[in-house]
DNA sequence: CGTGTAGTTGATGCTCCTCAATTTTTGTGG
DNA sequence: CCACAAAAATTGAGGAGCATCAACTACACG
């Protein structure tokens, strides 16, 4: 899965051909805030990043996390709606929004790809959605980890660049949670924590955790604490193999 | 809010100046469903449908539910993702998406209202998943019941078209929670109900509903059993008036 | 070496789901 | 119009799943 406010790629700005400019980060810094004047759109070329919202009173909330070829920040009002801030050094290529919109009227494909971009966004979005309904902490934790995987494609080792308190915020748990989860994963071989602060994980066992992903109801973080709840001996009942 | 799979709406079908042909539909018949041919898009213009996923193995899922003004059915694939099915007996108008992506390429002020279409779409779909991340079950609802009211501009009576089932798996709880918390805000003089099935409804004290939507930490549907347990006596905190 | 931040671990119990029984409503054929 | 069955919605008991709070550890940085 790709991502973002509408589904800006570095094919897209390629295809553009538009004139860029080459941005450097260090960790923690904001590319832009809330409010702010939306006058370029972003595409990632090293590091990581997170678009989030600021909310009144309580935590943020975290939308996505953003990898290299992926690309942010397009928005149709004047103003930005999010907060996109570093979570490691990165490079940007930035280029103004409306020299994007002014090539996209004249090369009617250009129009088309980020047309289709915008739809792209809006079915990750509806994505997220179902599985913010329907998952259960223990399998929304171990898709995210097959998808970051995926994503990073430096094969098996994931870097976790975000901190627990954004990854919480993502997923719609706590961070007491994700720890918890992360450590029964290790515990039971599923994964593999190379560091001292589990930010850079192996996976061990992939078909178990995607089994997990898509049924957790036989493997809870608890459940050391409690013994099991199903005794019915269905370790591997086969009846989801969807993926 | 208004919705949709990239959110068209009648106001652009109207900009677009397209053939159109109209739809009638008794209840519970089938616009169209997942994998069907995406020829069409459409707008609402009498009674009320249903986006779904249909999952594989459990229920489905509930995207967005669709009243007159607002569109649906627009993909850039060549086959629809979603199935959309009516309510209550409804009218519809189609056009080919063939003669709207032509009418885009050649008239500019039309592409950019396709694509401001659809990144609204995105923001409402991320809207969603931030609720569903942070929102509690009668908070989740009480905002439903305000939004139902906004979008159906039949002063303060709501009417329910859908299921219990649709509605709980729309906000991501279970039929019987909903059931609940709907018990209860009728037993506090919130809403009321006005007929037997609990699907029309006149909100009573708009003013508590708003704040059960930003907080209902204080109001819970078995306070009844259990008694209260913030015993802090903060009935008005006012910190959040955002909306 | 303290101080701060990120992360872990444990105890406790709230929130809501699950399952089952019941009631109410809708639809159907006599 | 009234049985009858099927579907929709309510209601209750009980406990699963996760949040909350608090204490704790480990590293990072002056």
């Amino acid at each position: 899965v790709g991502f973002t406010l509408i589904k800006l790629d570095r094919a897209l700005l390629t295809a553009a051909k538009l004139e860029t400019i080459e941005l450097q980060y260090g960790p923690d810094e904001t590319v832009y805030e809330h409010g702010a004047r939306a006058q370029f759109v972003y595409v990632v070329d090293e590091g990581a990043l997170v678009r989030l919202r600021l909310l009144s009173t309580s935590r943020s909330s975290t939308s996505e996390f953003l990898f290299p070829g992926e690309g942010f920040g397009f928005e149709i009002d004047r103003n930005h709606r999010d907060t996109v801030q570093t979570l490691k050094p990165s490079k940007l290529f930035a280029a103004r929004k409306e020299d994007l919109l002014n090539a996209a009227t004249t090369d009617r494909g250009l129009a088309k790809l980020l047309l289709s971009a915008a739809v792209g966004a809006v079915l990750v979005a509806e994505e997220q959605s179902h599985r913010l309904r329907t998952m259960a902490a223990t399998e929304h934790i171990a898709l995210f980890l097959i998808e970051m995987e995926r994503r990073q494609s430096v094969s098996r080792k994931i870097d976790l660049p975000m901190t627990r308190y954004h990854l919480a915020d993502y997923l719609g748990v706590t961070i007491e949670t994700v720890s918890r989860v992360l450590n029964v994963l290790q515990e039971e071989g599923v994964i593999q924590c190379l560091d001292v602060r589990h930010r850079q994980i192996i996976i061990r066992d992939k078909r178990r955790l995607q089994r997990l992903a898509s049924d957790a109801s036989d493997f809870d973080y608890w459940r050391k604490r409690n013994g099991r709840k199903h005794t019915t001996t269905s370790q591997d009942s086969d009846l989801c193999r969807s993926s």
